[in-house]
DNA sequence: TCATTATATAAGACACGCGTTATATACGGC
DNA sequence: GCCGTATATAACGCGTGTCTTATATAATGA
């Protein structure tokens, strides 16, 4: 299974949104998902893990799982081929570039929630 | 099925490939694909179809496939959360940037090739 | 109208991904 | 060593996506 595969599936999706918020251990992510047992979390886990998009660390009987997405850079390079086409509105990433370029103002006026 | 199922095909990445670089009759894109039959491709013009991933205009008995990838921006917007994650190297990002910012200088250095 | 070209659809086989329940493994505390 | 907690694996059913071959539809040209 490739990244494409792997995020093809929502609660995979899911499950990396929750870890780009920080590292959990696997309870946490069972909990998250109530709908789903933990064996069917713990696949999900597996295969994220096997495709490198997460990383994993044992503390005591908890396996933290962290975000590594790395792998995703091949998603972002694949999309670049298509960039191009919908040329205006990337507000998102030109202002994450800027904030890039410029660390001194850490976005200004923007997100004020939180 | 949604854009994130659609492009998890290898092939039918292949084909977004092909259509990028411009459209092309169905039949330009079985012959493109020796490993497969006619009917096999024309299911996965339908599925890029149905999830508004191409256009189709018909031409005589021919049905003309133009690249459609407004949808694709979803996988970009995706993205942008884990952008932070790969904060360099995204060169080729910034040039595209750069480009529409600048039209004047088109692309300089680059790219001789063709 | 009939034959040819171009593409789509139908029907079926097969594999595989996803979910389940049941069970195994591993660690910590007593 | 034994028990409870945390997570992984096994075994299996089921749906569905992806091929195939065979056939239908549509447009062109004689």
């Amino acid at each position: 299974m490739d990244v494409f595969e792997a995020i093809a599936d929502p609660t995979r999706r899911a499950m990396l949104d929750l870890l780009a918020d920080g590292e959990r251990p696997a309870g946490d992510l069972v909990l998250a998902f109530p709908s789903m047992t933990q064996p069917g979390i713990s696949r999900h886990l597996r295969v994220l893990r096997e495709v490198g998009l997460v990383d994993v660390r044992p503390q005591a009987q908890q396996r933290i799982y962290a975000l590594k997405p790395e792998r995703l850079s091949e998603l972002d390079a694949w999309l670049n081929k298509y960039r191009a086409f919908w040329p205006a509105q990337l507000d998102a990433l030109e202002r994450h570039l800027d904030r890039l370029h410029s660390p001194s103002k850490p976005t200004p006026k923007r997100s004020p929630r939180r």
